[in-house]
DNA sequence: GTGTTTACCGAACATTCGGTCAGTTGACAA
DNA sequence: TTGTCAACTGACCGAATGTTCGGTAAACAC
């Protein structure tokens, strides 16, 4: 698949670089990482980091750029304009769940951001873009009728994707189940509920 | 009510320092500021701050004891401890939103702990405790029927509290509503769906 | 072998970091 | 008016920060 280089020592290459440089970032925290925390991780010394990348900044910002397009895809996907709004808004559930399982370190980074430079600002507001579509599926489900009346739409998408964004907190891909059984049981339990009312479900 | 100093200028008290520093602290994240920027915000010099803290990391830990000290009480109240299962975890559902509100940046500040320093993976540990502490009512409502059967507890406990604690990242006191109304939505939402079956809901 | 390419090291750089300390300022009590 | 004491300033410290740069070592082509 990738193509290998024909000269030269072997090394990092840069995919190894930035995902082991994310762990690290998961780890300590982008502003809690130095440039020799990294160089640690990585078993070489600090400067040997910038044969490979400019320097931190741009490592955060491959990194947010990973999980950003991830999300800008499913925008842009046709399912997510087709049919009634609220099963557009379960696939977009699904959906997300799905890229923030596959894409794990990297949406974790973007969802600890706080704004502290031009790059975490750009991250924000492309952000912020993604955050808005969501809000628009949730107020046209609840326009179509199938949202409970007694429920604020813009409340819905915060707790919503709040139940959503939180699987970067604790989930691990090694004991943890697959990602479509997750989305199953957090579709299941925001959409219709966790209480079980008179043994309704299995 | 406070106890106010006879001699000596007047100047910040030790509440005020407090309340301002984790102000900056949730806005930049903790390792991102710098005593500078703290002393910038409280409009005095660096050296200034060493006069009502001992550093940077016992303010932290000032901070986090206001959280947590919330969640201890918690825990140790009686109606944690008594009725059914269900109803005990939704009054602790309640109660946590309460806290949250409350208690807004101290816990927003604690929900970002990441453990780099002793004062930090401390107070991860008894974070953990209150974690422990929710996912066994969890259990309890589960093995007393009054759960879905095909929502794993755990599962549950982690998105449950997933929505919770996600009201930091967007809550702001002047323009949400109440902490009842908020606890009643959330309420809501996760224990009965947001979806609505045939208008069943107001 | 020689030359080239890539990966890396070690030492330094300027800057910023959290923190210290000797002194100054200003509000109050007497 | 004077003394006291908390609040604060300004100059400074050593350590750590992100980054640069001249040189070196290993893998490959020939």
């Amino acid at each position: 698949m990738a193509v290998q280089p024909r000269h030269g020592r072997r090394g990092h290459d840069p995919e190894s670089v930035l995902a082991i440089a994310v762990d690290v970032f998961n780890e300590r925290g982008y502003d809690g990482t130095s440039m020799e925390d990294l160089a640690r991780a990585l078993g070489v010394t600090k400067s040997a980091i910038y044969h490979h990348v400019a320097g931190k900044e741009q490592l955060l910002a491959r990194a947010l750029d990973r999980a950003l397009d991830g999300l800008s895809e499913l925008v842009a996907d046709e399912r997510a304009a087709t049919g009634p709004a609220i099963e557009r808004l379960e696939w977009v559930v699904r959906r997300s769940v799905g890229i923030l399982v596959d894409r794990l370190p990297y949406v974790t980074l973007l969802l600890r951001v706080r704004g502290n430079s031009a790059t975490e600002r750009r991250a924000l507001e492309r952000r912020r873009a993604f955050d808005a579509f969501v809000s628009h599926q949730v107020k046209e489900a609840a326009a179509e009728g199938a949202i409970r009346a007694d429920l604020d739409p813009a409340l819905v998408t915060r707790l919503l994707f709040g139940a959503v964004n939180s699987i970067t907190e604790w989930y691990r891909p090694e004991r943890g189940g697959s990602a479509d059984g997750l989305a199953d049981a957090l579709v299941r339990m925001t959409f219709d509920g966790l209480r079980d009312h008179d043994g309704r479900n299995a």
